[in-house]
DNA sequence: GCCAGTCAAGTCCCG
DNA sequence: CGGGACTTGACTGGC
């Protein structure tokens, strides 16, 4: 079985290159002139897109090959007093800069939209919101030439006093939810109120492979024997061309127990590819802790201390 | 140059 | 029902 390791949106190694940097609302309506405004919105925007590059040179560089891209990229994007806004001319190029590295230097990349993006909203203008924002993912994905399969990590969304009612609330609305949209999509069981076996329910049902977070399942389950669900888990994989990924991280403290840790305990990690290993052929899972590339060197460092695991690039190994 | 406060979005929580 | 907490990284303002 092949595991590799990837890391979630910006570096604490390299200076200087964030890929959210941002103005808000109240900032840009501070600025008189309205055009210059949006030509710092696009400069921004532009940084970001470039600083991004930066992000995957370092992971090249260090090999790594599996990486979240910021939701954050363009500042005000979706802002409804910005409708008149073209945010994606000035873009082209960077983004195209960005395609073509990726063709030179294969990667696995995808998106996490900000939780506010939520598909089973009962309020249709949340819904066009949400859906706006996956627009606007997608076309960064064109942008940037990467097939739209399975490439947005969302959560299902709010549990409004009634869970079964949420998730058929869902179903319900997915129905509005565009094929080139519905494509992009992958749901992740969350930390406080759908778990694994709700999600799989969704999952299965409408065909969206499912992204498995151990940490959340530990602070959110029904059953917490999450093996009893690992088959379905890699099942909803089955119709897409991607390896199947998941999340992992650890509790911060026992205390603070549902926020990330700076970096993952390497233990917990061992123990749970021994409980996975041969079910798949292929895993990548996306490191979430506080200290980002950071505590994915330091995982590899640990595992190259502790295992004989046989590594095939700096962030991929095998466990027979 | 540091620390506290602000910002954005939805949901959730409390009174 | 309304206001505040929550979450995250970036940024602003006070000292």
């Amino acid at each position: 079985m092949i595991v590799r390791l990837g890391y979630v949106a910006m570096s604490m190694e390299l200076q200087n290159a964030s890929p959210s940097q941002t103005m808000t609302f109240a900032q840009f309506k501070r600025i008189k002139d309205r055009e210059a405004a949006i030509r710092k919105l696009e400069r921004i925007a532009e940084s970001n897109i470039e600083n991004c590059l930066r992000l995957l040179k370092h992971n090249v560089g260090n090999g790594v090959h599996f990486f979240r891209l910021s939701s954050r990229l363009i500042p005000l994007a979706n802002h409804e007093e910005l409708l008149d806004w073209n945010y994606l001319t000035p873009l082209k190029e960077p983004l195209k800069r960005l395609g073509e590295y990726l063709k030179e230097h294969p990667m696995r990349v995808d998106f996490h939209p900000d939780h506010f993006v939520v598909l089973n909203t009962p309020d249709s203008e949340i819904l066009k919101n949400a859906v706006k924002t996956l627009s606007m993912h997608k076309a960064l994905l064109k942008g940037i030439g990467i097939d739209l399969e399975h490439r947005c990590v969302l959560h299902v969304g709010g549990g409004y006093d009634d869970k079964e009612k949420a998730l058929e609330q869902f179903i319900h609305n997915w129905g509005f939810i565009s094929p080139s949209i519905q494509k992009m999509i992958m749901l992740e069981n969350d930390d406080t109120t759908f778990t694994v076996k709700e999600t799989l329910y969704l999952c299965e049902k409408l065909g969206i492979p499912m992204v498995f977070d151990y940490h959340h399942h530990l602070a959110n389950h029904e059953e917490a024997d999450w093996r009893n669900d690992w088959d379905r888990i890699v099942s909803t994989w089955e119709l897409s061309s991607l390896p199947i990924k998941m999340h992992i991280s650890s509790p911060r403290s026992e205390s603070d127990f549902r926020a990330h840790a700076d970096y993952v305990d390497p233990e917990m990690f061992l123990q749970f590819l021994d409980e996975i290993k041969g079910t798949v052929p292929e895993i990548h899972c996306m490191i979430e802790a506080k200290q980002k590339d950071a505590a994915l060197f330091q995982l590899i460092k640990d595992l190259r201390e502790r295992t004989s695991f046989r590594f095939l690039d700096p962030s991929s190994f095998i466990i027979d």
